[in-house]
DNA sequence: TGATGCTATGAAACTAGTTGCATAGCAAGA
DNA sequence: TCTTGCTATGCAACTAGTTTCATAGCATCA
C-alpha cells in the first residue's frame, strides 16, 4: 500500500468537486467507494492534517434547512503533492478477502458450518449484484454518450467499468462457489 | 474488515498444513497470498499471541542444513475460535485501489505525467499477466484431476479459480485503460 | 412536545499494519 | 576468507484504520 494514500484519494475527490468532509464520505461510500472506503473520522482526521500543511483550504458555508459546514477545496501545495505522488510506482494491491479464507475454512467444518456458509455467500451475492445494478444506473446517467466526454469524465468511466467488470466477475464466480458447496454433499 | 482476521487466516492455513512462522508468510506471498497478504513481522507478532491464547501451539524443530524453526500447529480452542468465526456473517471487502485514484488523478496531470502513467499501466498489467500465469501453473499442478479431489482440496480450488478470474478482469480492464488514456491525446 | 432521522463534526481509545533495523545459521561460489 | 543469498526470528517506532461515544442543527411527523 502506498503511504498516505487517503491524502490523495481525497485531493482526487476534491479536485473533481469541492466540499465537506460530510460530503467526502458519502462520495467514499458510493462514487468514489468504487475504489477507496473510508470511514468519516478518518476523513475528518486527514482533512484537518492536510488544512495544517496547506494542502487544502476550508471555509465555513452557512446553509439553509441544515447545519452549516465546512468546504474543502485543493491548495497549490496539493495539487503539487499529487503531481509527486501520481508520478510514483503504482504499489501492488493488498488482498484482504474474507471470504475466500472462510471457504477455506469450510474444510475444517461440519455440515451446519457449511449450510451456514451457503447462506453467507448467498447474502453476499445479493449485496454485490446491487452494487452492480447501482454502478450500472449511474453509468447510464452520468455516461450516456462517450462521443461527448471531457477528458476528465472519461478517465472516469473507465474506472467505472473497471467497477463493473469486477462486480460481474464476483457474480460469476459466486455461482461457482455455490456449485462447488453443493456439490460437496454428494 | 472483520476483527483479526489475520488469526483467522492462519489458522487455515495451519490446518491445512503446520508451519512455521516463515513458512507461514511465505505461503502469504503464494497461495495463500491470493486472499490475504501480510509481512513477516506480522505473522510472529501474532503467531505468539496466539500461542499465549492457547490457540495454536508450538515447538522448536532442528533442522540440518538450515536454521532451526519454530512450528506451529492449530489446538483445540484455536479450532473453535475458528468455527465461531466462520459462522459469523461476512463482512464486504475494503477496496483501497491506488491504480484507480491514479487514473482518476491523471485529469489533472499533464502529459508527462499522462505517458508515466501509461507506461505504469503497462508494467502493472505486465505483473498480473505473471501472476495469471502462475496460478495456472500451479491450477494445473495442484488440480489436475477434479474427480479424485478431496472436499478441502475442491475448496482451496474454487478460491484459485476466483483468483484466475480476477486475475483475467484485471488485464482485460487493463486493455482498456490502455485504449482510453492513449485515446486522450486525439 | 417528543420521537425519528438525516446532516454535520469531532474526541478518545484502541487495533491493525508498515517500515526500518538487527541478529544469526548455513551453503555455495569467487 | 569474503561475499552473496536464502532461511529464520524478532524489536521498536511509526502510520493507518476502526470503534465507540458525544454533540448539535434542523425537518418531519405523530
Amino acid at each position: 500500500m502506498a503511504r498516505v494514500a487517503l491524502e490523495h484519494a481525497i485531493l482526487v475527490s476534491l479536485l473533481e468537486q469541492p466540499g465537506s468532509g460530510y460530503e467526502l464520505a458519502r462520495r467514499f461510500d458510493r462514487s468514489i467507494g468504487r475504489f477507496w472506503t473510508a470511514t468519516h473520522q478518518q476523513i475528518y482526521r486527514v482533512l484537518k492534517r492536510m488544512e495544517v500543511d496547506g494542502w487544502v483550504t476550508g471555509q465555513d458555508v452557512d446553509q439553509e434547512g441544515r447545519p452549516d459546514k465546512r468546504s474543502y477545496s485543493v491548495a497549490a501545495p496539493g495539487r503539487a503533492a499529487l503531481t509527486t505522488w501520481l508520478r510514483e510506482p503504482v504499489q501492488p494491491e493488498t488482498v484482504r478477502h474474507e471470504l475466500a479464507v472462510k471457504i477455506r475454512g469450510a474444510a475444517f467444518d461440519d455440515a451446519a458450518g457449511r449450510a451456514a456458509l451457503i447462506a453467507e455467500v448467498e447474502h453476499y451475492r445479493a449485496d454485490h449484484k446491487t452494487t452492480l445494478h447501482r454502478y450500472l444506473t449511474g453509468e447510464q446517467r452520468d455516461f450516456p454518450d462517450e462521443a461527448t466526454l471531457g477528458e476528465g469524465q472519461r478517465l472516469q468511466h473507465v474506472v467505472l467499468r473497471g467497477g463493473i467488470a469486477y462486480e460481474r466477475m464476483v457474480l460469476a464466480w459466486l455461482d461457482d462457489v455455490l456449485d462447488t458447496l453443493h456439490g460437496l454433499g454428494r
